[in-house]
DNA sequence: GATGAATGAGACTTCATTCAT
DNA sequence: TATGAATGAAGTCTCATTCAT
């Protein structure tokens, strides 16, 4: 409808307005409705709307996605759970110092997600959780739990060449998400986490960088005192 | 409109049980509200659930507060008390250095707040921010700007004392301003942040020592150099 | 609203409209229901319109039935299930012998259930058992086991009286089942199994009349010949 | 409209596999809606169901049916087949008894008609008859009719022969009919007649028996007092 | 003819809000 | 004031039917 198809062009390009339409409406679905969850939540967003942002009817959404909460689980499948694949292989191709390691980790972490529009999906599950406990095993089992482990795996890597101090895991993992997980939220909650005099100011990347500073201070073996450089060949 | 205060009733002895509770009854029914609200979200709660938790009919709810979004501002409202007079107070009165000052005032906030109800609020904001600009205003500056404020007199005294390294202020309240929030939504949402096996396992107070530990290793000039020391050389 | 309630009448027969209907209500509603999935089954029949019937909006409906399977069983309790209990204490407390126990059951099934519109019911099941598992299950639980139970207990009184010969309790209980779930049919869908001739002529008393001989001469020790009373001693 | 048969094709060998499936298209559509009416009822039996068990697709139903309920009234049709004419030859033919004949006649029902799929147009009837008063119609004259006449003439018959004693005809009728009916409604819906336990056990073999013996016993004259009285002195 | 993507009316159910008592 | 029965708008999901290819 507001779609504006050329009436008359039999152009080979034309490929049968359904067919291409067909392949690319998971893609808009799951677009419109990773808009609308993180404006809204997950309760909040209406099934049609997002069908009609994506320029279809109800019955379309429901062709593709068998109800709303496989829709959700798809949105964070594809923008979220999808890419730890990826992530634990980098993570045993990586060369370099763990120090190194984390700081390539949380950077890239922001630029490849944390900058997103998907990265709204956190602050999502904190408040819908507890109203759709499938929803939240499904993003415990496939969100948290590989989220934990990699970052464990890359502490532990750190202790185990000696590069940093050993440390209780389970806190530590904590010492590294709760700040990005904190900027996340800042990010999609200016109004309850910022000052407005910072609103415009807060440079992400600067924040993560006085984050990992902080961080490693604390995790590494001789903090700040002698150069990581002195250390690393030991592994 | 909402919120009706009696303004001149007769003596108090003369007021019956049924009066007294009657003046009572707004705040029964926000101490409910905030219960259900940090629980389930602002949708998910339903009026007659509020009303029954706090022993009233569902017809008594909209005689005091004139719609459910009503409620759910006077709760907010309710619950932002100006604790940061106080706060203030004990920051110009201490007297030791400043990395135990911070450890003292992470650790009180925990105690008089983070680990009490009302810091459900913080979450509620986070949720609700988007639906309600007026509240998220109120909000910021009553308890985001405070905060800021506190934190960042805090480290500019450690830095004034030499305690602490000179900073980039912005971030620097970030760095101890994070891992509180973060505490404070994990405790309200446990399945959007913890590993499932660590559910029961993190201890709050543990945590706090924990991130104090990491801040203060990433602040102090030479921080506490000489306990990290004993333990390092073991790795 | 097509209640017409006499607008200055504070006699005290009228005890608050809303309270007199409340008690009223559930037996309107399933009143209305018992006529509207009699005449078209369970799924084709609408809540919205069960409601219409009974002179309430849609939600009231609700808020005494949670589900539209809820109501169905209540209408089936109401109706049948729940008549078990005095049919059971009429047999144990019937004195005469079995072939007039056989009677005056089936004589009395018909004024009591067969020849009301309760006795739809059973055609409604045929048809939707398959498609409402639960539904089919209760029906199983609270009518047809009662149902098999009641008329193998008067079979095995007349076999164990000597009244009646020994026979496979199983096909005698269909024996005697099978005419009268029959007659029913009948009565709801005459199109289905009546001439058009006998359509008005059929008398269902006379129906009865004429199976209770056949089953009867069947089942007697000394069928027809002799007479009962002779046998009936023996016991 | 719907079921539109290719007037003139060319000569049978020419017509391509494809266009011989053509034509066999709504017979392969009729016998998958058959199936699937019978168990699921008209409601709750979709559309592109049939298309898929008839191994086309969903469009390709709707060019030879135009709705489903043309569909289902085509099935009904199709499947009331006259075979009155073939029963009432041998009818005719037949020379032994006619409590013979009524047990050959009830056996060769059940292995011809009411052991096949077609027995379930009898279900489909009861349920649907209200809203298909056409079909009804049409049923009533093809089936039901028929049927009555033939089951009369068994009957009267016997009365003629002297084997059975005079009696009603009507409910004579009915007699017969009451428990084929009810073995093929019991057939197609076990959960609304048998009690589980007997689920797998009811042999329809059996059962025929058994109501055989039973109105025999009811019918005839002396009926098979021998066999009978030889057995029952046991009592 | 055949396909199957798309549509949208319509069904059940929930719940904030009203109002007669 | 307090109650709680009643309402009906709104939301999710289904499925017969259409129509461009």
């Amino acid at each position: 409808m507001d779609h504006v198809t050329p009436p008359c062009q039999p152009s080979p390009e034309l490929v049968s307005r359904n067919a291409r339409r067909k392949e690319a409406r998971p893609g808009e679905l799951l677009e419109a409705a990773l808009d609308l969850f993180v404006e809204k939540g997950f309760a909040a967003t209406k099934a049609e709307e997002v069908a009609r942002r994506a320029g279809v009817s109800k019955g379309t959404l429901f062709l593709y996605f068998s109800s709303k909460e496989e829709l959700f689980k798809a949105v964070v499948r594809e923008n979220i759970a999808g890419r730890f694949v990826e992530w634990n292989a980098e993570f045993e191709a990586f060369k370099g110092g763990t120090p190194d390691m984390l700081r390539y980790a949380m950077t890239e972490w922001w630029q490849r997600l944390g900058s997103t529009k998907a990265s709204g999906i956190t602050k999502l599950m904190l408040s819908e959780a507890h109203n759709f406990p499938e929803l939240a095993a499904f993003y415990q089992h496939e969100v948290i739990q590989p989220a934990h482990v990699l970052i464990r795996r890359i502490l532990q890597r750190g202790v185990d060449r000696g590069e940093f101090a050993p440390i209780d895991m389970k806190y530590g993992v904590y010492t590294v998400l709760a700040p990005m997980l904190f900027l996340q939220l800042m990010m999609h909650s200016k109004n309850a986490c910022i000052e407005p005099s910072d609103a415009s100011a807060v440079d992400p990347q600067k924040y993560i960088a006085a984050q990992l500073q902080t961080i490693l201070a604390g995790l590494c073996v001789r903090p700040s005192t002698a150069s990581l450089s002195e250390k690393t060949p030991a592994a």
